[in-house]
DNA sequence: GCCGTTTTCGGCCCGACTGTTTTCAGTCG
């Protein structure tokens, strides 16, 4: 069983707590409700396989797992199933667990609809729920009605249509639409983009805007009225939230501008920073909400979130780093990182250029001087031009002619800005595949051509983490190689990126001078989030790079940014970060 | 069922919105 597979495990076994009424009678029942919930949560986020922390005895280690659970999950790991969850799951139909996954059913709806209209079949439960909305089946059961039925008919086949979450880039690009639609009105006194956008997750499931107002009504009537919408899911007096084509949600929260900095800290979340947040407050016998901090009754205002925090005696705490994970003790410490900012980057390094070579993969479209032309407008002091490796079936001395010419082309580029006067240095790489052996496919002779090279993975994605570790540490080894591309693989909504031994790589590239890319494909956002922060925990060296195709991709090195800095990266970790002569004693150095 | 810089017992974030009723339950973030 997979982390998502035992997550609504855990959700299923809290879902049947709730509506059975032997145990929810129980006045403890609600906390044990949201102890499985909040442990299905903890599962659903992790990096490492949950069968992975088993196998290392380890299962204690996940937040919100304890004794209880643990010994289920040991269970489940040794037996194949656990006892208990069938007992209390033993008389409810399957469907059941597959109707929750639509907004607006929660457990005791999925049930009664589930029993009321005879859908019991996990298979097809959602098809049957469209079949009897259609029928207006729903309406008529005690409780539902009307509106009821409409709204989960929509709701249904959103879930269908949109199993999927927004990348980050997509997501910002809607979202400012929307705001600057929405700056159009003169009731708009601030507005902000929040939630996991705010946080720059790496993908976004809905998008949150705050409105500091004194006109609420008007601004979120005027909200209710965006064009593109394709409905309109509710309307509040201070929230708002809409559908829009794609399945994609946006939903608004407005309050008066003494509220704002409330607002925006109750908004940019995470839930699990609010909660964390929120029981620390309590100890201090002070009441968070969105509209300010309550002490004794009276209730305090913050005009921005600085206040908000030092009122809780802590420093403002980057939008990145509120996933409960040390940033509130930190915070309070005043010793949170100084983040890694965009400004700071000094150069790319992995870049494809239209060099005419038969590639292995997918060339660039633009030549080495457009990109050159574009990194000394962006204050760049070096860049590195990075191809794909040739094609398997090329001659070595073909492969050696056409990167030796390779190499006099970025020579005379250097020249040429040399004698313009222009501060950027180029350096001459190669983006090399790691084979399923371990083999790099490069032959020896033509290293002799490079600066550096990036090794990474382009297929065989399968096999065991023992297997696949072994390739990537063999395919490092070349003292030439000094990055690890995109290295787990992923792509973003489609396929789930290698299994890797991270201890042993780690290790590998501290004690290597080997460094491990950030790389800012939007749909690959790789190395992810977490673990670049346990890089960064080891004091493994980073480097954020586009991956360039074409010259416009340059400019998403900010999403890489974003992700070395929810892994907690300061500018001591990114190597791309140094001065030019810094960078190149230690691209040479072993 | 989980958890500990007031606690190994006794707490557990907080408030919003909708639909269906008529004072609230269910759901969500």
């Amino acid at each position: 069983m997979n982390n998502l597979e035992i997550a609504k495990l855990l959700r299923s076994v809290a879902a049947a707590y709730q509506v059975n009424p032997a145990t929810s009678s129980e006045p403890t029942s609600h906390f044990r409700i949201v102890a499985y919930q909040n442990a299905a949560d903890a599962i659903e986020h992790l990096t490492s396989e949950v069968k992975d922390l088993w196998d290392d005895d380890k299962l204690r280690e996940i937040p919100g797992v304890g004794n209880t659970i643990a010994d289920y999950l040991d269970e489940l790991f040794k037996t194949g199933k656990i006892k208990h969850f069938e007992e209390i799951m033993h008389d409810l139909p399957p469907a059941m667990f597959e109707l929750m996954d639509v907004p607006g059913i929660g457990a005791k709806r999925a049930l009664r609809l589930s029993r009321e209209l005879g859908i019991t079949r996990a298979h097809g439960a959602l098809e049957k729920l469209i079949h009897a909305a259609e029928h207006g089946h729903i309406r008529n059961l005690e409780g539902f009605g009307e509106q009821l039925e409409k709204e989960i008919l929509l709701s249904v086949k959103t879930v269908k249509e949109r199993s999927k979450r927004l990348l980050l880039p997509f997501a910002t690009i809607v979202a400012e639409e929307v705001v600057e639609y929405m700056q159009k009105h003169p009731g708009v006194e601030k507005i902000e983009t929040l939630g996991s956008l705010r946080r720059r997750t790496a993908t976004v499931g809905d998008i949150d805007i705050a409105v500091a107002t004194n006109k609420p009504k008007e601004v979120i009537e005027h909200f209710a009225a965006y064009p593109k919408k394709n409905k309109l899911i509710e309307k509040g007096d201070s929230t708002s939230s809409l559908l829009l084509p794609g399945g994609v949600q946006v939903d608004l929260m407005v309050q008066p501008a003494q509220y704002f900095g409330a607002l925006l800290q109750h908004f940019t979340g995470s839930k699990h920073h609010n909660i964390a947040l929120r029981t620390y407050a309590l100890k201090k016998k002070l009441s968070l909400s969105e509209r300010g901090i309550k002490s004794g009754g009276r209730i305090e205002y913050f005009e921005n979130e600085e206040a908000f925090y030092k009122r809780l005696g802590m420093d403002w705490i980057p939008p990145e780093l509120r996933e409960n994970d040390g940033e509130i003790e930190l915070a309070l410490l005043h010793q949170l990182p100084k983040l890694v900012e965009l400004e700071d980057i000094k150069g790319d390094l992995h870049m494809h250029s239209n060099f005419p070579q038969e590639t292995s993969h997918d060339a660039g479209t633009n030549q080495m001087e457009d990109y050159a032309n574009m990194a000394v407008g962006l204050n760049y002091e070096y860049i590195g031009f990075t191809e794909h490796n040739l094609k398997s079936s090329t001659s070595e001395a073909k492969v050696l002619d056409v990167l030796k010419q390779k190499q006099e082309l970025a020579e005379k580029l250097n020249l040429k800005l040399k004698i313009e006067n222009l501060k950027l240095c180029i350096f001459n790489g190669l983006e090399i595949d790691i084979t399923p052996s371990g083999k790099l496919a490069l032959p020896e002779n033509a290293f002799t051509t490079l600066d550096y090279a990036i090794v990474s993975l382009h297929s065989s994605f399968r096999g065991t983490k023992a297997d696949q570790t072994k390739r990537v540490l063999e395919g490092l080894a070349h003292p030439k190689v000094r990055i690890f591309g995109h290295p787990t693989g992923r792509k973003l909504n489609n396929r789930e990126g290698v299994e890797l031994d991270w201890d042993k790589i780690f290790d590998y590239a501290l004690k290597h001078n080997k460094w491990i890319e950030i790389n800012s494909s939007p749909d690959r956002l790789d190395l992810p989030d977490t673990l670049a922060r346990q890089a960064v925990k080891l004091g493994v060296k980073l480097i954020v790079d586009t991956d360039s195709h074409e010259i416009s991709w340059l400019s998403g090195m900010r999403y890489g940014i974003s992700v070395a800095r929810r892994g907690w990266a300061e500018k001591k970790d990114v190597v791309n970060t140094l001065s030019l002569q810094e960078f190149e004693k230690i691209l040479h150095s072993t």
